[in-house]
RNA sequence: GCCCUGGUAGCUCAACUGGAUAGAGCAAGUGGGUUCUAACCACUAGGUUGGGGGUUCGAGUCCCUCCCGGGGUACCA
């Protein structure tokens, strides 16, 4: 592709004299493998009409990966390539990315313990993997991490309902089964947070409890905090290790980035944040932000000093060049003043934060509040997926679950919301995780019965319509990867391999690979589209298992 | 009020960053079973891309202006 783009580059030049970088893209199969728009670009310069320029051009056109050229509509150069090319195209491996070489730190998971964990934290934590993949896949040196908030307001709601629950005898908790831990420690933080609404001396009361979860100065209190916070960490561990996310390096609570980040503030107040009302405040207005009061007039740390900790934290770890945080996209305009304020507290690190907003989660039905209680649960998720796949009657597999729910939140666009339909997300029919899978057991099931060993092909054998459009679409992967990769976009890879699975079932319907006289050829390309679709899958985190 | 976002088929989403006839899945309807896994395939139907202006060879995409959502707007994260 890159030589062709050269060479068109160099013909242009030597008829127009003119620079330009000549844009390939890849029109629809009927027009070709490539085209152009370089005439209708130069039109305006050259004075001549596109189509004439297309023919011109054309004419000079000769490349040995070039087998016909034609122009059309507008003046629109269409390219087809030689089977040679599309099948070396198929065979490259990623190229390389400005990624190359970096040190990349990113969170890939930030549940706060005390809650339950729900379809927004775990789309979240989907995301922030599937990105640090991408990352990893494009030649950076990559660190997960996760950052949970163990400290503050939520904290009290929940210890409060569990206080009194456990009524002063600790024992009930430990009576508490395993598995219903997880339903327990929701159904404290909803009560917890009703009353907090709904009764003064209540708030009083959890306003205490949060200032607690500080200083741990009472020993029921900190007793009881400490089961809780592990019983949540167990949930959260297990959790995002069944959506399958990649294992963490390292874990940060906000209770470790707190006294540090409250540190900074203070060290700079004056140049950085002012006092106001008690409070040291980022005047974010003055950048076009907001103004954001980082220490509380009490003296206590707030979000945004904890994140300036935080980053403080991780640049003592990793000496990253750069720290990736998904977040939901309500946050996008206070880490704005967070990396603002960062900018000018550390003046002399060259970490660079960025912030990925992704979109908010809404319910089929109406909106997901965790004040109300209307969230789906991960772990809800979860078992609906395998009631679903035990009433059509299929193989239930971690595998297939863990596919269909990963698929379904990373084929849109990170940035954009998503109404969450449970329905949807359990589905395994149409584009879906496990459609994909199959596609690839399919695949695996004529390799497996074929003899061993690599396929023996003439590159120059003519192509049927079929096998020269599944080639054509595994020559693409490469350059889709890329492009995923540059814009850290997982739903690029997705509609790709499902078009790609979609070609392949085609063919698959069509056409005979074992005992057929063209079984060589053939072989070797069911070899290269299951290979290409394991490892897009992969880089998706979703799992191409042999058989299901 | 101000600052971000978004509005594409009945529903959920794409559209290679300004290109060719706006594409998929679900839902609806019709076909396909002795053959390598039918979690599949083929076909039908479904659109004034929220409305209106503008920019140019060319607009879902850029600019202006209305209409309607969502989010944010210092001591919750």
């Amino acid at each position: 592709m890159q030589e062709i783009q050269g060479h068109i580059q160099e013909v242009c030049q030597r008829l127009f004299n003119v620079e330009l970088q000549p844009e390939l893209s890849i029109p629809e199969e009927q027009f070709g493998d490539y085209a152009t728009n370089v005439a209708m670009q130069l039109a305006g310069k050259v004075g001549q009409s596109p189509r004439d320029i297309a023919q011109t051009i054309v004419s000079e056109l000769s490349h040995p990966y070039i087998a016909a050229t034609d122009v059309a509509g507008p003046g629109f150069i269409n390219i087809s390539l030689t089977n040679e090319a599309l099948f070396a195209s198929a065979d490259e491996g990623l190229i390389e990315t400005d990624l190359q070489g970096k040190t990349v730190v990113i969170e890939t998971n930030n549940p706060n313990p005390f809650k339950a964990m729900h379809v927004g934290h775990g789309y979240n934590a989907i995301a922030a993997d599937t990105i640090s993949r991408l990352v990893e896949a494009g030649g950076a040196t990559v660190h997960r991490v996760s950052y949970h908030g163990d400290v503050g307001a939520h904290v009290g709601k929940s210890m409060y309902s569990i206080l009194r629950y456990i009524d002063g005898d600790i024992e009930k908790l430990h009576t508490i089964p395993k598995e219903e831990r997880n339903t327990f420690m929701s159904r404290m933080y909803a009560e917890g947070a009703q009353a907090y609404k709904e009764d003064e001396t209540a708030k009083q009361e959890i306003d205490q409890l949060a200032e607690q979860s500080f200083v741990l100065d009472d020993e029921l209190y900190k007793q009881v905090y400490e089961i809780c916070k592990s019983w949540s960490f167990e949930q959260i561990d297990e959790l995002v290790n069944r959506l399958g996310n990649l294992p963490v390096d390292k874990r940060y609570l906000e209770s470790q980035a707190d006294e540090l980040g409250v540190q900074i503030v203070r060290d700079n107040v004056g140049d950085v944040f002012i006092e106001s009302d008690g409070a040291l405040v980022f005047p974010g207005e003055q950048y076009g932000i907001f103004d954001n009061a980082f220490v509380s007039s009490r003296g206590r740390g707030l979000y945004g000093a904890r994140d300036l900790g935080l980053m403080q934290l991780k640049q003592r770890d990793f000496s990253p060049d750069e720290s990736i945080i998904v977040t939901a996209h309500e946050q996008k305009d206070y880490f704005r003043g967070v990396i603002k304020a960062a900018e000018l507290c550390f003046s002399d690190n060259a970490t660079r934060t960025v912030n990925i907003p992704t979109g908010s989660i809404t319910l089929k039905g109406g909106k997901m509040s965790s004040r109300s209680g209307d969230v789906i649960e991960v772990q809800a998720l979860f078992d609906q997926m395998e009631v679903a796949l035990k009433q059509q009657d299929s193989t239930t597999s971690n595998e297939v679950i863990r596919g269909a729910i990963r698929y379904q939140f990373l084929k849109h666009r990170v940035s954009s919301d998503i109404v969450f339909d449970i329905n949807e997300s359990i589905s395994t029919v149409g584009n879906s995780g496990p459609y994909l899978q199959y596609a690839h057991c399919r695949a695996r099931s004529i390799l497996d019965k074929a003899a061993t060993g690599e396929e023996d092909v003439d590159l120059a054998i003519e192509l049927t319509a079929d096998e020269r459009s599944l080639l054509r679409k595994l020559s693409q992967y490469q350059q889709t990867a890329v492009q995923s990769i540059d814009d850290l976009s997982p739903h690029i890879i997705c509609t790709y391999l499902y078009e790609l699975a979609q070609n392949y079932n085609r063919f698959y319907e069509h056409n005979r690979v074992l005992g057929d006289e063209r079984e060589a050829l053939r072989l070797s390309l069911v070899r290269r589209y299951s290979d290409t679709l394991k490892h897009g899958l992969e880089l998706l985190g979703i799992p191409a298992p042999e058989r299901m």
